[in-house]
DNA sequence: TTGAAAGCGGTACCAT
DNA sequence: ATGGTACCGCTTTCAA
């Protein structure tokens, strides 16, 4: 009886168009939507394609020409929260659109970040989301050659390709140096990660001690270590600095890192930020849900990540949008300092 | 002069060849890294691909026949750390092996789900990871269709469809509820999130009440929200419950909710263990590295992607892998209980 | 509103 | 070791 049933290799067009009685295109039409269709072809197509079960297949439609809802996405790390943030915001709008995101993660490291791109780009993406680790002269001519639209997150310190969407770190570390120094602190000591890989990190540290010049003052210590930001780390830094007779006041890397050290002076007793202040940076939730509340700058990751699909929405659009949008920054008081 | 300047539309097979002088198969084998071809000849597109600013079509390769090395991963969440640590995780195996992953975030939302299985699918992705919120019936039909494998992680705690990757939730929330009976623990509340959405945290609970009940014992109080965990939530419900006499110990839904206890009782004063004692579930580092360590269940996120990768590999290269990897889980004992 | 034919850029298969 | 030729599944003209 049955006769075509091995050859139920994968359900195409063509299959569909059989079994409505219509030609492929008009399938074709019916599953993009598109409105020069009959009401009545569009019922027989549809009742077709649940009879077949048809997934369409964008590899071939992307072929053909109709551009792919792919977006590339670049980033140097999951495991600080910081990205998942950023990808989170990315995908809420990009999927709302009908985009997917392809992902590829760096590690920090320019060579893998210049493969992937090239990797990535591979598969004709519509558009390519990156927060950069360094950019490598490899990877700016794949992007300037690629006639894609570019986002790069995260900093808006530097020239951008062909757009940017983030904060200045320079000026974040700069804000909360005024601030401290407004609030009366003038000992000051500096806790960071690795600032090979973590170039923000390295900015807002630049930043926050050209504000202290500003004024005179400089670092009195600083610990850091040549590995990925963490609560263990900070905490295990806080210790070493507080075991020399610490300064008054210890500015982080980032929020993980004040943490560790907030939980570190609490371990030792300490009142903070009577007997030692600390600021940090990104305004993650858990600081501020904290016993003391961490003082820090929230850095608005999600919204970054929905800005940037948005810069790209606005480009697939066709509209013109600005190359540069600095998202700002919010100084969290916060009970630390 | 210059008379194909403004064709430059797209660099292709093609163009390598004709530059080359070969053919447009030996260029594609030369991309590919086949064996088959004569090392002069190799140079020479080499050279050519170089000249030319060729990157590889992806898509079209993928469509020709030839696999594509995408992979599809659907998650619930990426706010919430432990799914971007089983990204990370996943992510790092399959870079390594060339593979990139295809991204789709459900919210905790099964029609959603569905909706992106099936646009995933739509790429015709070599394989798909996803950490099932329901799997409705639409979901389980799609997936069985497309004869992909197909790897659910996080709970194994039921039937799959194809492979699972993960622990068992129940037996995590046994282990925890043993572990504290054994400690002399006889009072205890539950303090959890949404358990709609997250259904993993429902059955822990199960299995940690089962545990109560084998022992005569139940929850005294429980507190909950309808909203997704985090560190504020944990920390308001902890009040709420502390407000009307707490019993002895707090079995948090995760670490997130576990750290708000934590800041709670720190805040009011509270001793814990002392004064009340907290365990949750995760193993998050910051848990850790706190004044006083949470007790908790290390679920081994990463792992858990590392591994759903290998079984996606396992199956591209035609060896037979398990249906069913339990990765298992570690009780951190803490100083919070 | 509907359809026919010509690609999109590769790769598998079969020759040479 | 190298090349010719279909063909992957869909969409874009262009016609009817």
């Amino acid at each position: 009886m049955k006769i075509d049933v091995d050859k139920a290799d994968r359900v195409t067009l063509a299959d569909v168009a059989e079994a409505a009685g219509v030609s492929e295109i008009t399938v074709s039409r019916v599953v993009r939507g598109m409105a020069n269709v009959s009401q009545v072809t569009v019922s027989k197509v549809e009742e077709a394609i649940v009879r077949t079960g048809y997934v369409r297949n964008r590899l071939a439609g992307a072929m053909a020409g109709a551009v792919s809802n792919q977006i590339a996405v670049i980033l140097p790390s999951l495991s600080n929260s910081v990205f998942a943030d950023v990808l989170d915001g990315l995908e809420v709008r990009l999927q709302s659109a009908g985009f997917h995101s392809v992902l590829g993660i760096s590690n920090y490291d320019s060579e893998r970040e210049a493969q992937l791109i090239e990797s990535l780009l591979g598969w004709q993406p519509a558009g390519l989301v990156i927060a950069p680790t360094l950019l490598s002269d490899r990877s700016l001519r794949l992007l300037e050659r690629g006639r894609l639209p570019v986002v790069e997150v995260m900093d808006i310190d530097r020239e951008p390709t062909d757009m940017v969407v983030g904060i200045s770190h320079r000026q974040a570390g700069k804000s909360m140096a005024y601030y401290l120094i407004g609030r009366g602190y003038r000992s000051f000591g500096y806790v960071g990660h690795d600032i090979e890989g973590d170039h923000r990190a390295a900015i807002r540290r630049d930043g926050f001690r050209a504000a202290l010049q500003e004024n005179g003052l400089d670092f009195e210590t600083e610990a850091r270590a040549d590995a990925e930001s963490s609560v263990p780390l900070g905490r295990r830094l806080t210790g070493q600095i507080l075991s020399n007779g610490a300064p008054r006041l210890l500015y982080f890397s980032n929020d993980d890192m004040a943490m560790g050290g907030l939980f570190e002076a609490m371990s030792r007793g300490l009142q903070v930020p009577r007997d030692l202040a600390l600021a940090g940076f990104n305004g993650l939730q858990i600081g501020q849900s904290a016993p003391v509340a961490l003082t820090t700058i929230e850095s608005h990751r999600a919204l970054i990540g929905q800005r940037a699909a948005e810069q790209l929405l606005g480009r697939f659009a066709g509209s013109e949008v600005e190359r540069r949008i600095d998202v700002g920054f919010t100084l969290l008081p916060g009970a630390s300092a």
